[in-house]
DNA sequence: AGGTGTTACGAAAACGGTTTCGTGTTAATA
DNA sequence: TATTAACACGAAACCGTTTTCGTAACACCT
């Protein structure tokens, strides 16, 4: 087992000092040329790294990105995941990922244990479960010590900090549009709790397009599901109670629900039933017909927060300034497919 | 901003040594109970939190795990990987991702940097490219400096460590019987190129099973896609070529792809033609029909992977005694859906 | 009074680097 | 010949912990 060696024991090896091999390994000039190819030499033979641990601690930066999202098999969530980590590499940091499993207290906790010297800074989607709480004492803690957070998708105004965001409303507004101009009228919003911000968001721009084109909004016309364990019934019942001609659902799962139901009502998509879902994943993609999707980017969600964050990590703010924050709109895409009329 | 408090704070205000805080908040009975008292009250008091990087540092473990897939948007991985995540997370250590994106150097830069002092051990799938070239000097090196591997899913047999395998050729095995069983002869096999292992192992269950039941091996029958970027028209051609009345697929998206292609023929699926995937994700159960598939169960794959490394990790190894390693072999199970007659 | 034991604490080394500053040696300059 | 500057290197502090070991102070026993 060769064990990792050392500036010690390249220092006793060749006799010098430890600042001597340190600086040689950096190519500074106080050190002779001599010194340094003789150090040089013997480090790539004994192929030295430095310990990565020491220099965190020397430097006080780890180099290390904390992710902390709900969920990990989760298309939306593993998209930008993948943004992050592509970025962060090119920039030389690592990622450590925590899994919130939609849960307040994990989040906490993975927050805690990150937030003591494991990472220099947090990108991260909120949990189901803190969204409803409304609680973001974990957050405000962590940003008061001076680490930076770029929140995504799932974001509160509570928090002051870097934020990426789709286009939420407007994108269901344009999808909502393109349902009515196809001449639809009887449009089902199929939703989630409105505890989350991202649902509420696009619940009103699901209820700006309708108020625009002059159809009433109807109470009845909105299903809300739970985030979890979808009920089957629940939703095949909402379709033959409710007469209607088109679906925004707000997301991909959703809407294969909602395509299941009504063609086990034996109506025809998208003729008699045009389904428009958010989330533009292998369901959407391979679905049968395919769905008519808001595709969300979420590989460059990934890496605006990566990059907004770095920039924050790697500037040194002054005391004295005060920090400012932006907060980044990504611009979602329709891409139309089966379940729409052209 | 409250900057994070040290030790060195708390010792300074309290007017006694660094050692003497130290023991006090790990109640040593080598403190009396007042200062122990006063000095927990402090440190509860400025919320003072251990700085891991020190700690790593000072007892070279770093609680991180470092986990180096091919892909992070892709449902296999990610089951595993949160199955990795949730057990490590409960035995209090942290995940740190790389996604090697199949090619080989990017997995060799990311050992390397984690290699250095981030993590204690790693748990990893080899990237495509990494089978095709055969080279393991990175895994060796790894190993040979004591940092404990597992390997799961994509495994190779050149390097000795922990591995986390299906029994790919017993249930691939099972499932063509089914098919046979079933009243089904003409059974295509739909695969990747050979120096996946994991195809390769799959492949000789398909041929094991033909050659029980008295059914020649043909060639023609095999179809070998790339792993990305399948081209429709290939697989619509392989069908109109060949009378085929079942398929093996070694994943869930050439199933998908296959189905499509079969459906576009005008056959009927299960009868004329029946369908097995690989990957029981989101696309074989919301598929019309439904796909049959073989349950790689890989969060509990995950989660085994994640034992056997911290159980390396936290069992000092006497230099003496040799290693032992274990091949934990995980069975698939067989989820039967519309796709095949029952 | 001398020896022994206990208690309660601090000094210092160690983990593996980086960096500042001091200094001995040599060469160039006045 | 004395002064100075450049060069090449080492000592030591530092990052924030843990842990070993030494010891002052006191009590107890003979």
């Amino acid at each position: 087992m060769k064990k990792k060696i050392t500036l010690k024991h390249i220092a006793r090896e060749l006799e010098v000092s430890i600042s001597t091999v340190s600086k040689a390994l950096k190519n500074s000039n106080e050190i002779s040329a001599d010194t340094k190819e003789k150090v040089q030499a013997f480090a790539k033979l004994y192929n030295y790294r430095p310990n990565n641990i020491a220099i965190s601690l020397k430097n006080k930066r780890t180099r290390n990105i904390g992710v902390i999202i709900p969920d990990i098999v989760h298309h939306f969530f593993t998209t930008v995941f993948r943004g992050i980590e592509k970025y962060a590499n090119s920039r030389g940091y690592n990622v450590i990922i925590c899994v919130s499993d939609e849960s307040f207290d994990k989040e906490v906790i993975n927050m805690e244990m990150l937030a003591n010297g494991s990472v220099d800074g947090f990108i991260m989607s909120l949990s189901a479960e803190t969204q409803q709480k409304n609680d973001f004492n974990h957050l405000k803690e962590v940003t008061e010590q001076g680490i930076p957070l770029v929140l995504f998708d799932r974001v509160t105004d509570e928090i002051e900090c870097d934020k990426v965001i789709l286009n939420d409303k407007e994108i269901a507004y344009n999808a909502v549009k393109k349902l009515i101009d196809s001449g639809k009228s009887k449009i089902a919003l199929v939703t989630t709790d409105s505890y989350f911000n991202v649902s509420k968001r696009r619940a009103e721009g699901y209820i700006a397009a309708l108020a625009d084109n002059g159809i009433p909004f109807e109470e009845k016309y909105v299903l809300t599901l739970p985030y979890r364990e979808i009920e089957k019934s629940k939703i095949e019942r909402f379709f033959i109670n409710n007469y209607i001609d088109a679906v925004l659902c707000v997301n991909e799962v959703f809407a294969i629900h909602c395509m299941a139901a009504i063609q086990k009502m034996g109506k025809k998509i998208p003729d008699e039933v045009s389904i428009i879902g958010f989330t533009n994943g292998l369901l959407s993609k391979y679905a049968v017909p395919s769905l008519t999707t808001v595709a969300q980017h979420g590989e460059r969600m990934g890496q605006i927060a990566a990059e907004m964050l770095i920039e924050k990590v790697e500037t040194e703010i002054e005391d004295d300034e005060d920090e400012t924050y932006r907060t980044e709109i990504v611009a979602g895409t329709l891409i139309e497919r089966e379940s729409t009329i052209n």
